[in-house]
DNA sequence: ATGTTTCACGCAACCGGTTGCATGTCCTCG
DNA sequence: CGAGGACATGCAACCGGTTGCGTGAAACAT
């Protein structure tokens, strides 16, 4: 089997304690000895057994990191933030997906607790009470939802919304319909709070949906029985679903509808019309993340909140309102 | 902190080993101690530290995932079957991003493998023998590429490249292009093989280019210059993106070019036009991928190799070859 | 009544490391 | 020349579990 520490102590005439400095405190050991056991241990293919050592620093040097959904895009570029950001801190990071089951979402956390330092929690689907208890087990950091008393990075989509919504009103829509994602979402209720802040727009709520194309493909009825003219979709998934559910009733986007995503995600640029869409600063937010979970696993519970700034990237699928049809 | 399986023991007046067999081994203890243990257990809130048992049992009941890039669509349902699979053997799967870094790649491996039973490759990165060589860690098994003497599971693109192009071929077209992925891919390899066994076309071979929207986009004029009227793109992303380069300059997708691309993304599904398509039967490779890796960790290196077929979906990108402009 | 199984559980070593304390050696300084 | 300090290393307990072995008691057979 793989050599152990004895193993290495043994071959270079040392106590496991002297091997044992030797990588975790090499400052302790004369030079010339750690030179042999470095070479012994180079010798033997040792390496420090990770999990071991955890079991008496109490510090596994992994983070967990849970996501609903793995397919959506939205996720990916955080995922490579945080676990890029994680190596230069010498962590690594597991990725786990909950299929957007709750249940799942709570037996992983279990399972995840004793094996990594900290987790981070990307658009939970547990209750805030859920979150509350497990936090017992290991510290979290919240990322893209509200949970009091806990780390929190929050990207703004409150303003991404506004902006998104004052685009559509100066391009002369009136009459806007939002189309939330999954019932009881908090990003939904952001951007419905932001939304109904804006003067001078009908706004009407379209919802829950599933939050991937076939969510968007299968609103479209409701949103041309609704008349809106402008349409700010949960995200560029279900914006990218609605434009083709419309289209296949023969609108047009954005001549007779314009739709607006969020998430600024890579097929949206591709898409056709490209996609106007809420940029979200999500590298940031891993990045982020990460910092906050490993300051408050070094310090005990820090819960700051960091809201990261959103913009509007304006595309194709937005235009001006179209001309009443009996003009 | 966590209550450990000693405070247990303490408070139910028996021994600790008495409290792990009620875990691990329930059919050792009488019923009725059993109960009380475990309602203690509850009470105290206790669960065994996964890590500490792996100490001494040897196994983690956690797999490793790696690979190269998550915002590929094409891991992400392979990702969740492997996971989903894996759950019901009572495993965890950790995923990792190795941003298409053989560096990367080989640290997480190592990083990984005193953390896990097992790791599941895909589409590796790193060289032959360097896989071999950390193959002494941990069991390995490849998804999407040979390794010889490891379990893999390989889904056969060369039939699904022969049906490609056979299709393009019943449409008429006499050239095709194939646009060929990352240097040194061994899909790209396999791909090219079928293509050229089959009679009746001349093949061009473009690249080779980044797997992404970007390599599709920056191969375009390569392809409008090779006068191919077919192409067979290394997977949809390419294939989108070629789309998108040809669309801007002036050539119609399936009208003056027909364009298929391999893996069968979602987002191909709602192109436009839809993307006709290699369907890699990636969530049966992600639970296979599980099966062989458990079964190799059970049994000891059984180097399974299992082949998956794959198919030929036509939708809208494809289309008759197009009259020659002179006629 | 005695011998043999079976069952339930305790004992203690062990997995692969870490770490506070003790020991011994060599320097330095008054 | 002796006290005190710095340095390098050994010792052994400990982290949270698992498990082979041994023991006592109850159940069964003879």
């Amino acid at each position: 089997m793989a050599a152990t520490i004895r193993d290495v102590a043994q071959a270079s005439g040392v106590h496991v304690s002297t091997v044992s400095r030797t990588f975790s405190a090499p400052h302790l050991v004369n030079a010339e000895t750690r030179n042999r056991v470095l070479a012994v241990a180079e010798d033997l293919g040792y390496r420090p057994n990770r999990a071991a050592r955890a079991l008496t620093t109490g510090r596994t040097h992994n983070l967990g990191l849970i996501v609903a959904d793995i397919s959506n895009p939205f996720f990916p570029p955080l995922i490579k933030a945080a676990q890029a950001h994680a190596r230069t801190r010498d962590y690594h990071v597991f990725v786990a997906d909950t299929d957007e089951d709750p249940q799942v979402e709570e037996e992983l956390i279990k399972a995840l607790a004793k094996q990594v330092d900290g987790v981070l929690l990307c658009s939970p689907r547990l209750s805030n009470r859920a979150i509350e208890r497990l936090h017992a087990d290991v510290p979290f950091v919240v990322v893209n939802r509200e949970v009091k008393g806990m780390p929190t990075v929050l990207m703004d989509i409150g303003q991404g919304a506004r902006l998104a919504i004052e685009h559509l009103a100066g391009l002369g829509h009136r009459r806007v319909a939002l189309v939330s994602g999954p019932s009881g979402s908090w990003t939904s209720k952001r951007m419905r709070e932001a939304a109904a802040a804006v003067d001078g727009v009908d706004l009407v709520y379209l919802g829950p949906n599933v939050p991937t194309e076939q969510g968007g493909l299968a609103v479209a009825p409701e949103v041309t029985a609704s008349g809106a003219t402008g349409v700010l979709a949960y995200n560029d998934l279900v914006a990218m679903g609605l434009i083709e559910g419309l289209h296949e009733r023969g609108l047009r986007v954005p001549g007779d509808v314009s739709v607006i995503g969020v998430d600024d995600i890579v097929s949206g640029r591709l898409n056709r019309p490209r996609l106007t869409t809420v940029a979200m600063p999500t590298a940031a937010a891993g990045r982020m993340a990460v910092d906050l979970l490993l300051q408050s696993v070094a310090e005990g519970g820090t819960a700051t909140l960091a809201t990261l700034a959103t913009g509007l990237v304006v595309r194709e699928s937005t235009g001006p309102v179209p001309e009443p049809a009996g003009s």
